[in-house]
Parts: structure tokens; sequence; C-alpha cells
DNA sequence: TCCTCGCGTTGCATGTGCTGCAACGCCCGT
DNA sequence: ACGGGCGTTGCAGCACATGCAACGCGAGGA
């Protein structure tokens, strides 16, 4: 729509994969020198690249800022996080907290056993609709005809041999997640990995964000996973109630102060 | 420089602070409604921007996994973590990692002592350059010019009492941090939290980053903070030279595959 | 039920601001 | 000293972003 704020934005996830040269820039845009120049510019004026001392630029800390602050606003995390804690307390597994935003699922919070803080790792990154137990759940909760829609817009990557087929399967294993409540990925994204996740349901019923416990199978067999199923249903109802009943501040979108 | 690319930018922050319809965006940034829809298209279609159910906008999951994506490239982190959360294990503080970039000390990582992933509050924001034990060790570290130039050009915000006045007092205070190769904060920033940091020197012997452990005054005095010094140089120590002789992939940079 | 208001959306004419070019300065390697 | 690579600047032309005005639509009120 917008050339050059489009010029501007690829730059940004080429800058994301390491630090680039002026010239490097420009050729991967496609653009003249002197037009990337003033692109870079621009981004650095608002601190959204930086230009390292050997004249390289990368990505500039307003980025991480925006990240992190818009994180934050995503309300339901707030209230979920310390639960999500206690659920990986209390199983020792990974535990994951995702959004459902345009054709994308994205995690925004994860809790890792061994070393709690590479949640960062993997935040942000969409999950395969297909496969991950809590992009099912979300999708499964969504109006009938868009949940149509989207399962035939999408496509069905092979992850595993046990990876949702086609638009067929995928609508059918939806059907099963909305009757039961939960969903399981049992081998579906990578061979030897389990995940059992549930919906946390905002006022209204719907689902505003999912979490999902996963595990090895050489720690857990499916089986002992799905016995932490009561756990984790009862952890997202929970934090479905607190965020849903929040006496805490709603947003904080006052506009004229 | 570039004015579309600039209001775009000029968005992002915007929406950061929580979600906000077309009327608004446009009358914040000063431009025609219309204006403001195909800005706001271009980023949507690169994923920075989102449009909810409702209608209104938030930031879109590209710039979480941009900025995850970002901050795992800095690899100074990806060296220090492991030895962040050791520490953080042994004094049982929060623990900073901060970094140099342009006019900022920003912190790229952080571990917190009860709960760990609570760290994304504070990524990406610039730290008070004057007070801060790691801005201090980080441009205390820059070469004499620079360092004079910076003093001069900054502000010196009276966080507490004890922060510090002004430029001559700044460059007094680093050239104590030069001289004794570690940085304390006692009160500077928030009357009763003290820190204190030490400087990660790279291959050529200079700061790449810095580390720091805080510490409210009721769990311990500055003196007893202070104990910990060894600790800290060492880590600090430690984590430089195993980013200096670094056996692992030094990058991921090669351009045509 | 109909009217009205607010909000997002579209097509179009205008001129602004972005673009590419070419020339320059600078640093580094040979 | 010289050449090549890289970032930078001034400039002229025109593409492209802009603002305007008109439309569609849904919500709320009479």
């Amino acid at each position: 729509m917008s050339q050059s704020v489009e010029r501007a934005l690829r730059i940004l996830p080429l800058l994301a994969r390491g630090p680039a040269g002026l010239g490097e820039v420009a050729e991967e845009l496609g653009v003249h020198k002197s037009t990337a120049l003033r692109l870079l510019r621009t981004l650095h004026e608002h601190g959204f690249a930086y230009r390292q001392p050997d004249g390289r630029h990368r990505l500039g800390a307003r980025l991480f800022a925006l990240a992190a602050e818009a994180v934050e606003s995503l309300d339901v995390r707030t209230v979920a996080h310390p639960h999500l804690v206690e659920l990986n307390r209390l199983t020792g597994h990974t535990v994951h907290l995702a959004l459902h935003q345009d054709d994308e699922v994205v995690y925004i919070d994860k809790v890792e056993s061994r070393y709690p803080v590479r949640m960062y790792s993997r935040i942000g990154r969409p999950v395969p609709l297909t496969v991950a137990a809590v992009a099912k759940l979300l999708v499964a909760d969504l109006p009938e005809a868009e949940r149509r829609a989207l399962a035939e817009r999408i496509e069905y990557p092979r992850h595993t041999a046990r990876s949702t087929p086609d638009a067929q399967a995928f609508l059918r294993e939806l059907a099963l997640v909305r009757e039961q409540g939960w969903a399981a990925d049992l081998g579906g994204h990578e061979e030897s990995v389990n995940c059992l996740g549930a919906p946390v349901r905002g006022p209204d019923g719907r689902a505003v964000a999912a979490l999902s416990v996963s595990a090895p199978s050489v720690v857990v067999s499916a089986e002992g996973l799905l016995e932490l199923l009561p756990l984790v249903r009862r952890t997202a109802e929970t934090i479905g109630r607190e965020y849903s009943g929040s006496p805490h501040a709603p947003h904080h979108d006052e506009d004229t102060p």
C-alpha cells in the first residue's frame, strides 16, 4: 500500500537475522543505496535500528521495549503468568500460553522447566496451526464459518507421520476439541513430544487464550501426560475466572488525561 | 527523513500503549483518516499490527517474533544467560545484563529472584545512564572523547538525593569506575535499592556488556552486597572469557545460500 | 420503522516528498 | 601512492503518498 513504509518494514526482519551493511540492505531491498540510507536513518531516529561502532546496522532497543510493552498490555498474560509458573512447578513440564491473531496463533508466554527464562526463544513465533494443541483450541473456538474458511485457506505441512493431513481431518479434529473442551498433540509436531492443552475463556465464554503443557515422551508417556488433564483444565479455568471477574485495572486506555 | 515511514513508526508506540481505533491514530498523528488507514494496512500486511475483532488495532505478533529473534542474535546474551541464572541462584538477587546502544544503555536480560520470567517487564527499556551500575560501567569504557561528549549531552535527573547531580560528578564517578573495574549504585536510582556491577569484556578488552546484581537494602545492606563483589567480578570475567574464545557459531550471516 | 450520527472505506486529482543518479570524501588494503 | 569499496550529499523528475469528498454500514434514538 505504502511503498516507502513497506520497504522500511522489510528492513527489520533483515536486520533481525544479524547486522548488515548499507550495501547489503540496499541490494536485498532492490533499491538504491541512498534510498536504503534514508530508510535506515528514519528507523534509526526512532530507535528501531542502531548503528554499530563498525558501521553495520542492527535492530534497535526501541523494538525490544515495544515488544515488551505490548506483551505486557496483553492482560491475559499478566493474569495467567503466576498460574503458569505454578503449573510448571507442579508438573515440571514446559508450559505455554498462546493467543489468536489474524491467521496465526502465537505464544505469548512460556515457562520452561530447567532454564525458566529461555522463554524468549519462542515467544512471538507463530505456532503450527494444524497440530499444536493450543492452536486447535483457539481455532476450534472460532465461529463455524470462520473456522471452515480458515481450514480451507491454510496449509497442512507434514511435520511428522501423525500431523493432521488435510482440511477435512482438521475440521474433524476441531469438532472433537470443541466437544471435549481440551486438546492434545500427540507427536503431531515433533515425533517425540506430546502436548496437552485447555482453553482460557473470557467473560463471554469465548476462548481468549489457551495454555498447554508439553513433555517429551521419553519423560512421560502420552497416558501419563493425560493424567494431568484435570490439573491443566482447572488451571485454565482459574485463569479464565480471574481474568473475567477482573477487579484489576482493565486496560490503561484513557485518552485525554 | 522519510515522512511516511516516520508516521508509520510513530504508530507503533501508540499501539503499544493499548488498542486504538482508526480515528484515534489519525488524530494522534495529525493526518487524515485515509492516510492513517493506509499506514495501518501496510503495518498489518507485514504483521506489525493486527486488527482485533472489534476493529481496533494492536501490535502484531511479528513484532514479538522480531524482538525475540534480535535479542537472541545478541550472542553475548546467549553465552551469558546460564551464568546469570547461576549468579541468581547463588545470591538470590535480581541479575541484569545490559548493552550499550547509541546514547542508551539497555537491559537485554534479567533474572528475577521470585518469578524468574517477569524479566520481560524491563527488557529493552533504556536504563538511567547517570546512576545505574551497568550504565556507568559501559559509559566508563568509552574512549575519553566520546565519554566527555556524552556526559555533556545527557541530562541528570535527580531520582533520589544520591543521584549523580551533573556532568562533572558523573565524569569523576566514571573515572573511579574505570580505575576499580567495577561499579555500584547505592540508592542512586531508587532510594532503597543497591546494585553492584562488573563489565563483561570482549577479546579486545573493551566492555561488550555489563552485569549487575540488585537488592533492596532491607534485604542486604550495602556492605553485605559488596561482599558479593568477588563473585560478581568472577562471573563477569567468566562470561567474557567464554564469549571471547567462542568455539560456537559466530553469527549466522551467510547471504546467498 | 426510519432517521441520524459515527466510523471505516474507496476513487481520484494534486503536489509533495521520495527516489535514483552521479559525484564526492573517506578509509583500508596492496 | 593508488585503487576499490563504502557511506554520504545535492539535485531534478516524477511516482507516490496525501487529503478531500462521497459512500456503506451498523448502532442508537425518536
